[in-house]
RNA sequence: GGCCCCGUCGUAUAUCGGUUAGUACGCAAGAUUUUCAUUCUUGAAAGAGGAGUCCGACUCUCCUCGGGGCUACCA
């Protein structure tokens, strides 16, 4: 039997997740439950200087919000914790002491200062086979000296001694083998003493392996890297157990410069993160796919497109469609731009199919922003709504599509005035009330007949009535069909509404 | 510069040697509608270029070009 498949989501709380780090987790999060296997959520706080607070918190909530849910992590718990680096030391030391004492990696003190030099002195420096014996390390300085030197407090980094002149293959789930040779890898810093925390590269490799890891799901950017971790785990015994590689391609801007990444903040148009961001150290706030009105589903839904297909022409899917059809046999190679417009069509998609009252009650605490939502019954709500919604974007766009049902036209537009505003409208109009006081059952259906039965009788210019009609009603010639409204609008506020109308419009270019 | 990945309509993609190269978003036109939308119909729109292999290449190989990534004591 095959083993359990474990994944891993494992972001650095460096700043707020961005939309290509949340496909990533999405993937992760499919193929975990399509195989009913473990999703584990790893925080990668080895760069102390980046740290950023409140990320942590901000990648639960987003995570959260969309729908994907974590197995095992660093609220959840879980049998192979800590699942935050800064809190699994002890057990990078033991692995850095594996490999020195095995001659894999070595100790080196080169400053910075040092090393920039060396790279303005040599063209394409490279700390590797070639120029190790040129630098300040325990190679060069033997035993006795390196002992002497760490015991003296000086900062040093461990690095991976990496053996040139072999090809090292990655074979991954969507791209097959790639194979790159050693000698162009460099000797990789693995940890360093000045915060006494291991790189991505050591930690990734140990924790992977001491999580059981089995499909290690990330973007494309750690591609060139995968064969020194291969090299990695070959040095500490474990080739055997390696998990497989999936690097999904990179999300693009639209612009096709580039990765998407944090920093594009709101510069292009649309948001980046999947909630807002407050920014915690200049202040700044970018906006996120929740607060600008996206349903998570939505969110979900496109994104999981972007990079992968079912095999067939289906778009909206439900997530368990997503989690049953999943493969990375359908997931593209190269990477894709984002595609704002589409992102909106299937919010639309996903607003228009929902549940009329859940709809409702998504606009309730808008409604509230503009009127007094409480004088409206949860049933009214739900009616208007369900009016209007084959015309929106967002759930905030309700408002201007169906304030009117709340509030009595304040203004009317002129164009439409201009255009259907006529002379004998008020005349017309005051007609057309008493017509409207003599209908017993107010409902649409009867409503119309009556009304259309008087307009022909009288030989009335239709579009003519019926816009002027809709006129008082909205306060423009827009919105559902005329006599839906005024079925849930009722007769008083109907009729009120054309005297209304009638005492406040006045005629163009009168 | 070096190394790696990628290359079908504007965008996301289908096609796994033989198709009038399909679908969706967006765009345009038309129909429906007393209005605005929705909906429906139609249309424009692609295999980067060049060599091969093959009876036959979008599909396989190579080169060129183009895009992207990596090249830190960042992930």
């Amino acid at each position: 039997m095959d083993k359990e498949v474990r994944v891993r989501f494992a972001p650095s709380p460096t700043g707020p997740l961005h939309i290509g780090g949340v496909r990533t987790a999405l993937y992760n999060y499919l193929f975990a439950r399509q195989t009913g296997g473990k999703m584990i959520l790893r925080i990668e706080d080895t760069d102390s200087t980046r740290f950023v607070p409140g990320s942590e918190d901000y990648i639960n909530e987003a995570l959260a919000w969309l729908g994907i849910t974590i197995d095992e992590g660093v609220r959840e718990g879980g049998n192979y914790g800590p699942y935050k680096q800064s809190e699994r030391r002890s057990i990078y030391h033991e692995h850095v002491k594996i490999l020195l004492d095995a001659g894999k990696a070595y100790v080196a003190f080169d400053t910075p200062e040092e090393l920039e030099a060396k790279r303005k002195e040599i063209k394409n420096f490279q700390y590797d086979a070639s120029t190790r014996q040129l630098m300040r390390n325990s190679l060069t300085l033997g035993e006795e000296e390196t002992k002497r030197l760490i015991d003296a407090g000086e900062k040093y980094v461990v690095r991976f001694k990496i053996e040139p002149g072999t090809d090292v293959t990655v074979h991954d789930l969507i791209r097959g083998d790639v194979t790159i040779n050693s000698s162009v890898l460099d000797d990789k810093v693995l940890y360093k003493s000045a915060d006494d925390l291991p790189t991505y590269h050591l930690a990734n490799i140990v924790d992977d392996h001491l999580m059981a890891i089995t499909h290690v799901i990330r973007g494309e950017e750690w591609l060139p890297s995968a064969p020194l971790h291969v090299l990695l785990y070959k040095a500490f015994g474990w080739a055997d157990s390696m998990p497989q590689f999936v690097h999904l391609p990179l999300l693009l801007k639209p612009n096709g410069n580039g990765k998407l990444s944090k920093r594009d903040g709101d510069k292009l148009g649309f948001p980046v993160f999947p909630l807002e961001w407050h920014n915690p150290v200049d202040g700044s706030i970018s906006s996120g796919y929740r607060e600008a009105g996206y349903l998570p589903e939505a969110v979900v839904n496109f994104l999981a497109l972007l990079g992968w297909n079912p095999g067939d022409d289906r778009e909206v899917m439900t997530i368990d469609e997503m989690i049953r059809d999943f493969s990375f046999e359908h997931c593209s190679k190269s990477g894709a731009k984002f595609d704002f417009e589409k992102c909106k069509w299937f919010n639309h998609e996903y607003l228009i199919n929902m549940d009329d009252a859940k709809l409702a009650g998504l606009f309730m605490p808008i409604l509230a922003q503009h009127a007094d939502s409480a004088k409206f019954s949860h049933d009214y709500v739900t009616k208007a709504v369900s009016l209007v919604k084959s015309r929106i974007t967002f759930v905030k766009d309700l408002w201007d599509q169906a304030g009117f049902f709340f509030e009595a036209p304040t203004a009317y537009e002129e164009k439409d005035v201009r255009k259907r505003w006529k002379d004998d409208t008020p005349k017309v109009l005051t007609e057309l009330i008493g017509v409207l006081e003599g209908i017993a059952d107010f409902t649409s259906k009867p409503s119309e007949e009556t009304v259309m039965s008087w307009i022909e009788k009288n030989g009335y210019p239709l579009g003519n009535v019926m816009n002027a009609f809709r006129l008082t009603l909205v306060g423009a010639c827009r919105g559902p069909h005329i006599f839906d409204i005024t079925e849930l609008l009722g007769k008083e506020e109907t009729i009120a509404r054309i005297k209304e109308g009638i005492a406040k419009i006045k005629k163009a270019d009168a």
